[in-house]
DNA sequence: CTGTTAGCGCCTTCAG
DNA sequence: CTGAAGGCGCTAACAG
């Protein structure tokens, strides 16, 4: 056979004009059932497919979504979060015809905002870490080619998820529950956080917050100024495994008995969860469909719902209390 | 300011033609210094910015890489390896105006390799996985195009990586040392495999191999095809950390410890070599570093050299013999 | 070295 | 509902 044929070959084929051809094959404005069927039909015998990036340029709308991290972390890229939503997002544009390229935003990311509202490549932008500010300062050309991976956008209901965990600590006796948060500067860190504060207040038990930023490192220091603060401590949730690990690390270095002494629990229901010495209770967190789904909303695509649902996972960390 | 400038703006304000401005700024052809400098001071003038999508079908390029990893498990786009490396994709082709798009490959691919090759929008392929049959089975239309990780293109130098870890099981006195290799199907289970081979043959030790998939469960299942087939076994080695986890764990339930009984050995130095328990000895894989060589292999840049150095990290797990 | 002139392949007003 | 014609923005062959 020759080489790709283009619309004009199957329009001739099919008797029309270019333009019925491309209403025809583009499912966009009217055409008789004659000439649809004429069209489809030459299209099946030529083998014809459209060139996507003809009809990109042609339709002005760029042929990537950007999937955007926002975060303080140098080496946010490799984190197994964004590794995995970008993955998923990397097979869920394979069909469509697009790509996903990946970019770490610093706090404060205007002028990359901007850029990237500029660049004609670019079908959608996904975004993530944001805050309300980030939001707000979004270039009007962005707006209704965004989605957002966290609050206001596609999320765990990780206030049902954490909520779940801190009920199953009361529930096996524990009261001195405190809680390693996210990060102040990320609105997605604001609803387990809430949920915590609620369950504790409604069951007259003492707020013990402190802010994280999911690293291991992060959650062994987390972990020290919880018992240095609150010496009673018998329980540390967290609102990530990576973090939850770096508690055990040091609760395990300092000679305090997990669960005996003092139960953790993760989130994310990592690999890593069912690993460690003792297993990591956590709850799970579907990575990929909500990476999707943010795609779908940044293409306009309407949504079913964007709330995905965590299902706790108990392992040894949480043992019964002591 | 107004909208986008086009090409033809910023000829017209530098008094030269399209032709000699689109030379210019793609530096693609010649150009006198005279307008050379008229070109880029009103291209910085109107702050222009090429269409991408534009360009790329001037000049038939393809907007996006597509990284397709040819496997049989339904699941293996979730698999670390080949998020960490689609992810890194992803953040190498942001810059260039690219995107990225993943793709499972079933073992026998001629269907969909002819449909990557007749896909307008993919400006080059990104193989894993591969076989000798599927290189040269490879659509004409997408040779110079396609770069490879693993065998024949770049990969992590896994004999000297494996080769040194078995020369150090074999200084710490281990004598009876298997090996679980990858899986049959895959070019790149060759090379550690007969480094492997060759340095117990050089000692005058059995060999003694077991074919893998990299999962955790066939490192289970591996374990004790060891242990029956050869009963005085005091090592085992794998060529990934899951499967080295999944013989950790066999070993756990049937109470042989480690490393008093047996050694055991991973490979990737992933997150969970380091939290498992007892800390599993591996070597680095710097997939990332290796993902961007591929990407650049299949854009055509010259390569520097594609094989990336493995360094052996010791833990527990194979601590001195019995 | 430069400008003219066709494309690249599809979409989309606008008459009819 | 249909066709003609003019983009979308840039590149490349070809005279000059």
């Amino acid at each position: 056979m020759t080489a790709n044929p283009a619309l004009a070959d199957v329009a001739r084929r099919a008797g029309v004009s270019t333009a019925t051809a491309s209403r025809v094959l583009s499912g966009r404005g009217p055409s008789s059932a004659t000439s649809r069927d004429a069209v489809r039909q030459a299209a099946i015998d030529l083998g014809y497919v459209p060139h996507p990036v003809a009809r990109r340029l042609a339709r002005q709308s760029g042929t990537r979504i950007v999937f955007a991290v926002r975060d303080e972390r140098a080496d946010i890229l490799r984190d197994p979060f964004v590794t995995r939503a970008a993955s998923a997002m990397a097979a869920a544009t394979e069909p469509e015809g697009l790509g996903t390229a990946l970019l770490r935003l610093p706090l404060h990311a205007t002028a990359e905002l901007e850029r990237l509202a500029a660049d004609r490549s670019v079908a959608a932008l996904v975004l993530a870490g944001h805050d309300r500010d980030l939001v707000r300062g979004l270039p009007a050309g962005l707006r209704g080619r965004t989605g957002m991976i966290g609050a206001g956008g596609s999320d765990v209901d990780s206030a049902a998820g954490v909520g779940a965990l801190i009920r199953q600590l009361h529930r096996t006796g524990r009261r001195r529950i405190a809680l390693v948060a996210g990060p102040r500067w990320l609105a997605a860190s604001r609803a387990p956080l809430a949920a915590y504060a609620r369950l504790m207040r409604e069951a007259g038990l003492p707020v013990r917050v402190v802010h994280g930023d999911f690293t291991t490192a992060r959650g062994r220091a987390a972990a020290r100024e919880i018992r240095r603060r609150w010496p009673g401590t018998d329980a540390i949730a967290t609102v990530s495994d990576a973090m939850a690990l770096g508690v055990l690390q040091a609760l395990a270095a300092d000679g305090v008995r997990v669960p005996d002494d003092v139960a953790v629990t993760g989130f994310d229901d990592s690999p890593i969860a069912d690993v460690v010495h003792p297993g990591l209770t956590s709850a799970t967190h579907p990575v990929e469909l909500i990476a999707i789904s943010a795609v779908q909303a940044a293409l306009g695509v309407p949504a079913a719902g964007r709330l995905f649902p965590s299902r706790p996972v108990l392992r040894r960390s949480c043992g019964s209390s002591p």
